[in-house]
DNA sequence: AGAGGTTACGGGCAGCGTAAGGATC
DNA sequence: GATCCTTACGCTGCCCGTAACCTCT
């Protein structure tokens, strides 16, 4: 057991039940996996996993083998992070975010991290809060920012910031509706906002039918912040979105927002890992996050948000 | 740093306080070494040893790796001792054992290794205490069977068996002297023992001296038990000796045990090793060594001896 | 038949040893 | 000049990826 590597190799198939599973996870291929996990159980002469059924199942001392390997990576990570130069450090890190974070401060976390650590690569997804659970769930991602903390009993999640959540429309159709009551004209045309299965288009439903008692209005999830913005430029409905994502289009007077009686919540974010191998990275990426996070709130006049 | 051998380099590098004696302890060359502590300073983005200086000295962050290394080895011989079959367990072990009990249980103690570690192939060292003690504290060897006990803040030191010490003499020579005292029978020839250096031959100027008042005694020190046997057989000198060196010899009627009044201490031996890395391997044996050394004393009716 | 693990085999690269080259006392 | 570490370089051996095979559901 000279090799950390097997002993990685070894964690994953355990923890993500399958040799295919921990070749995707340590981008090699299976039959890698296989040596690796063959190699292991040679030199230590223990069968660890159960090769009678389809060697998925941990042995007895594999579960044992499989608490001392996290001690060991525990010690590892700390070792590296009371003795290793930040910039030193390398490898990938997956960072998922909501897509609103994409055009607030995510360019400025970036040159965060390539500045604490210029050698990792950071490798972004961008998608909504229901698939960012289910990858860190899977593992999939190594931090997430999100519009709900992560309910896990290893998870780790923290409020980030929370944005103003406004009824915004196209200039002419601003103009065109001026003096409207609430009802009248949030049921005059669609509204243009986020999927319905995200949190934000739920508190809209349920603002719409609780404070104007609308309570089929006709909504237009989109998936992309994009879409949206150009379906409400182009006078096709009124959008449900925040401000900080049009931030350009209301300085130029090209949207505006409508001002009506009825407020939404704002919109919340939280960060969320799994503790775990590297967890000191996650960590203190997370940091870089809520810190970048809190200067864009300076610098735009929000409350700054914190834990 | 996914190789422990890199960090088990720089254990013995820090340690030792040179690279080449760290390659050499590795059994490498010192190139190999230069390369893997290069490896992991760059790698960790820091500096280990001074480069000012002649790299023998350790830079504080070098310090505190080295602890960390320390607790990871530590991790990792916790996790083989819990999961790891002893049969797999390859690698060399360098054994240290005084020349008494070489010619009593040693060999039962290498089939108990054997029997324990199939794949560790033993390495034994045959020298006299204070060479053994030398060897001990330069990390030469890994276990010592010898004389004394050794003081060293991280050594484990425990009595492993005592031998009875006796005037030994040819059946002629024994013949020749029955009936003198004390004092004229080993004024008459030279005392054949160990050497002058040795704890024994110690116990035996001291005895001679405060027992007998024979200051100046003829002693011939000779630093091979067979050498010893041979000229007490021949009838050269009395031996001074454990019975248990010639029990074949006694057993045939070709030595005899001189009946004295004056009687000399028990030869004590004591197991010891040094905590560190491997500390499981050292004590297994080191137990084992224990146990061959009861099982021999119940053979042949001398009191075991434990801790 | 499809998903998942094993075996077989060829190629690439990390790391080793030899040998020559500094640096420091 | 002696001792110790570094650099240069050719080579070996390990480990990886491709592909075919086996085994369960």
């Amino acid at each position: 057991m000279r090799d950390l590597k097997t002993l990685e190799t070894f964690y994953w198939v355990a923890v993500l039940g399958g040799f295919r599973a921990a070749a995707a996870k340590l981008n090699t291929t299976q039959p890698a996996v296989s040596a690796r996990i063959a190699q292991l159980e040679e030199e230590l002469g223990v069968e660890l996993f159960d090769s009678g059924r389809r060697r998925t199942v941990l042995t007895t001392r594999g579960t044992v083998l499989l608490s001392y390997v996290e001690r060991l990576f525990q010690v590892k990570a700390e070792m590296l992070q009371a003795v290793a130069d930040p910039a030193a450090l390398r490898g990938s890190f997956r960072l998922g975010v909501s897509e609103t974070l994409v055009h607030t401060w995510l360019s400025d976390l970036i040159e965060q991290v390539a500045l604490v650590f210029p050698q990792i690569v950071l490798d972004i997804s961008v998608d909504a809060t229901r698939e960012l659970k289910r990858h860190l769930r899977a593992l999939d991602i190594d931090l997430a920012l999100m519009a709900e903390p992560l309910e896990h009993p290893d998870a780790r999640s923290r409020k980030l910031c929370a944005y103003p959540y406004r009824f915004i429309a196209s200039a002419e159709l601003a103009e065109a509706t001026r003096g409207m009551d609430d009802r009248s004209l949030l049921s005059s045309h669609p509204i243009i906002t986020y999927p319905k299965t995200t949190v934000s288009a739920g508190d809209l439903i349920t603002t719409l039918q609780y404070r104007l008692g609308l309570t089929a209005p006709r909504l237009w999830g989109m998936s992309s912040i994009q879409t949206i913005v150009g379906m409400v430029r182009s006078g096709r409905g009124i959008g449900a979105l925040s401000p900080v994502s049009v931030e350009a289009e209301l300085a130029s007077g090209a949207l505006r927002i409508l001002d009506t009686e009825v407020r939404l919540p704002d919109m919340e974010f939280h960060s969320a890992y799994l503790v775990g191998v590297d967890t000191y990275v996650k960590a203190a990426i997370c940091d870089l996050a809520h810190e970048s996070a809190a200067r864009h709130a300076e610098a735009h006049g929000h409350p700054a948000e914190s834990d």
